[in-house]
DNA sequence: TACCCGATTTACT
DNA sequence: GTAAATCGGGTAT
């Protein structure tokens, strides 16, 4: 799919509101995509890669099209596309999906769940309800015909379909605008940007 | 080798 | 609204 790849080789606060709409699969499971954020390089303090590559980021400077998946707060799993150049650090966290298949074994992964719009609404409710873990980093999600997968909208989204604001949870960079969400989705986490 | 703390979720007051 | 759960990476000894 060239169309991803070129897609995916521009920076991530560009290629983050881009991503909305499309459908991110894995085996039976999958969704829509209504909610990112974008972290860069070393102007963004708020990224994995503001200080330079380290074992742990260092598929934030590789290929674009590289899952980056990573462990939070010792119990959750995050999910990040990576883009850019080459060298450039770069990933679109993935923060909420609209489930579309799958939602029985979505429910049996999220136990906890009490809504439907509580199984994928947040990084990593997302993964656990997709069942994606650190085996999965470094898939590649050009390839197609991976673990992990993407697949285009048949009509992409218009800017006035999505919102940006303040990313969550971070200390550092609070300033940059980088979450972006689908407008008026109930699946989108909270706070609503 | 130690210590600190985070791109979160959930339970409980 | 607030805090606990839980652990590996990053930075400092």
């Amino acid at each position: 799919m060239g169309d991803l790849a070129e897609m995916l080789a521009d920076r991530a606060s560009v290629v983050a509101p881009q991503l909305l709409g499309w459908e991110l699969r894995v085996g039976t499971r999958a969704g829509t995509i209504v909610e990112v954020e974008a972290y860069e390089g070393a102007a963004d303090g708020a990224s994995h890669a503001a200080r330079g590559p380290t074992a742990r980021n260092q598929l934030m400077f590789g290929r674009a099209g590289t899952l980056y998946v990573y462990l939070i707060y010792g119990m959750h799993w995050c999910a990040n596309i990576v883009c850019g150049a080459e060298g450039e650090p770069g990933a679109v966290l993935l923060r909420a999906i609209e489930p579309t298949d799958g939602l029985a074994e979505m429910w049996g992964d999220r136990p906890k769940a009490t809504r439907e719009t509580d199984l994928t609404s947040g990084p990593g409710k997302l993964c656990a309800a997709l069942a994606i873990s650190g085996e999965h980093n470094g898939v590649d999600l050009l390839s197609g015909d991976g673990p992990v997968r993407l697949l285009a909208p048949r009509v992409g989204l218009g800017s006035d379909r999505w919102l940006n604001g303040p990313r969550v949870g971070i200390t550092k960079a609070v300033d940059y605008r980088w979450r972006f969400a689908v407008r008026s989705n109930s699946y989108v986490s909270r706070p609503r940007p």
